[in-house]
DNA sequence: TGAATAGTGTCTTTAAGACACTATTCA
DNA sequence: TGAATAGTGTCTTAAAGACACTATTCA
């Protein structure tokens, strides 16, 4: 009844995406252990059968360990398998991408945080990775209100504008945006709650309990 | 070097639609093994890593010993694990979904075709597996040709709507629907090929090599 | 007042959907 | 000719995008 064949390894990556400068970064870690000891990689571990519930829990328990809390927004994203991806042998990696906002980390780990577009090389497939969760991320920004779980729980019209601008990496027009994004019903006003400045006070907003329906069209 | 965890089982299945008697359906197999012997369920297996190039390779190497060729479309649909799922222990299932023209089909294979709405207890979480891959599809068939996979080579206008009918469920208006395809230049005529019978020949179409693009906007 | 950001009204363009119409074959 | 399927033209509605405008704060 068990199966006789070799079992490949099993492990979790993640692609930890934040935004830094007003650029689209990915939150990387320096391996501690062989292979590629000392390397920048995407954040991984192997899935511990007594410990994880499943995968999903796997990723959650490395993002949990790299930056110390959950990730607000987590989606499997690929599994990438084969024997030649890890030098250890045969494995296969089920992939997870997630979305911080940078206010929640500290200086240390936001220091790690490299642009997608100017990335060290990386060890393993994970170059691959890196292009199919950047693909995802930017394909979904366009239908629907991922790019908002960049942003701290308050945020105003214009943060929010500005995060899908840099997330799609194209200009939006600023009217537009504004219909589009209160006809979906995503956000809503904090009642009362404005950010001052040298201007006019701007209304703060929060994602609201329909913030994942994804839109009808595009923004 | 070696990791001292002990790994999960790993295994591919996969969710074979096609179309029959106007319906959308899944091929499913009688078990030749325990767990579940003697039980309908989707096609699958473990990974054999001195076989398999990547779990892709896998699922075609399941699909092709059920169905005796190739699918001409298979995409990666999600990868699910847990210690319940199967009985043999904490497993990781990475499940596909392919495409069949029901025409490739012999008779013996096209009786387990059984339709989506009406489907047997299916074992493991072959349920959630079922669930995941009709949405994606049905999701899918809307801003794409996946539809068109469930043809055979050559088609007329009038099969193509009505697959997509059958696979998104919902009628579709048919000059909107022709305008849209042929907008998209995802199929091509086939010069001086029609379908004849008692009413006016129809042109037959089949895919073009730009097939694989995703629509602009809905259908 | 001008600089800076916040927020709105409205027009143009384009796509989607509805629907009525014409076309060609065979019995 | 009528039944059956094939294929087209065009109008209405609605969404997306562009753009110009008004609003409020502080220095």
């Amino acid at each position: 009844m068990e199966p006789t064949y070799p079992q490949p390894l099993v492990m979790v990556d993640t692609a930890l995406f934040t935004i830094r400068e007003e650029r689209l970064c990915l939150i990387l870690t320096r391996r501690r252990e062989p292979p590629f000891e000392g390397v920048l990689a995407l954040p991984g571990g192997f899935v511990h059968v007594q410990e994880d519930a499943d995968t999903e829990m796997a990723a959650r328990r490395v993002i949990r360990s790299k930056i110390g809390f959950d990730a607000r927004y987590l989606e499997q994203l690929f599994t990438f398998s084969g024997p030649a991806r890890d030098p250890r042998g045969w494995s296969v990696s089920v992939a997870y991408y997630a979305l911080i906002p940078l206010t929640l980390l500290d200086q240390s780990q936001a220091a790690e945080a490299l642009p997608v577009d100017a990335l060290p090389p990386l060890p393993f497939d994970h170059p691959q990775i890196v292009a199919r969760a950047v693909e995802r991320l930017r394909g979904k920004a366009t239908y629907s209100s991922l790019p908002a779980f960049l942003l701290p729980g308050e945020f105003t019209m214009n943060d929010l504008h500005r995060i899908y601008e840099q997330t799609i990496g194209a200009r939006l027009d600023k009217a537009s945006f504004r219909h589009k994004i209160l006809e979906q019903d995503i956000i809503e006003p904090i009642p009362n709650r404005f950010r001052v400045g040298a201007h006019r006070p701007a209304q703060l907003y929060r994602l609201s309990s329909k913030a994942l329906t994804p839109f009808e069209r595009k923004i």
